[in-house]
DNA sequence: ACCGGGATGTTCT
DNA sequence: GAACATCCCGGTG
């Protein structure tokens, strides 16, 4: 899409408490899949980051497992995980390879697809239900297992993030993080103030 | 509006 | 066995 840029592999390099709140206002793009010739995105409102060093909640904490291996991996790939014995979630991996760090999309606001969505997500009501989730979001944009590992920096790869020139969030929204029970304090949670279509 | 519980399977103690 | 980076549905007020 003209106008619209890949974000680059120096972008995940970073801090994801760094890399985290950059993330708004960028856009999540999945094509091809399942579906072929669909194409499905959304506009990223609100992320949560996961530090593996100092963060007891996140995945990579107790050193590398079969599961973790994506999140140990480089920056700038696809670590998705299964949840709850039925729930698929999305994280940019984030600093250098090796360190286990990662950025959670917790809820986007639906931009390409929004028919598709609605068929995926039979459950959805409203516009506002599609992606106001981490794992609401992979159903409406399927994104699974399948995906883990994912190249978000290859012009050819079946999910991107891209920057289309909507600035980054001057003062964004920032809390604690959602559903956990370790390291609840951290205020690692940030949010597009006032948009409709963050979690609950 | 809020609250409680069930679904469902992988990972860890 | 218990915990889990969740969601949905049915109760009640």
């Amino acid at each position: 899409m003209s106008g619209s840029v890949i974000l680059p592999r120096d972008f995940y390099d970073r801090d994801p408490l760094v890399v985290a709140p950059q993330l708004l206002n960028k856009v999540l793009v999945v094509r091809g899949g399942p579906d072929e010739l669909v194409r499905v995105s959304g506009r990223i409102v609100e992320v949560e980051a996961y530090r593996g060093l100092d963060d007891e909640a996140a995945h990579t904490h107790r050193g590398p497992t079969p599961r973790t291996a994506t999140m140990f991996g480089p920056p700038g790939h696809l670590y998705v995980y299964f949840s709850y014995g039925m729930h698929w979630c999305a994280n940019a991996v984030t600093s250098s390879a090796g360190v286990g760090d990662a950025v959670l999309v917790r809820a986007l606001e639906p931009i390409e697809g929004v028919d598709m969505m609605f068929e995926r997500r039979s459950a959805a009501g409203r516009t506002r239900d599609l992606c106001s989730g981490p794992a609401k979001l992979c159903q409406a944009l399927s994104i699974s297992g399948a995906l883990d590992g994912v190249d978000l920096t290859e012009e050819a790869s079946p999910v991107v993030i891209v920057d289309d020139g909507v600035g980054v969030v001057s003062e964004p929204q920032q809390t604690t993080r959602i559903g956990l029970s370790k390291s609840v304090e951290l205020p690692w949670r940030w949010m597009v103030p006032g948009n409709r279509h963050v979690s609950r």
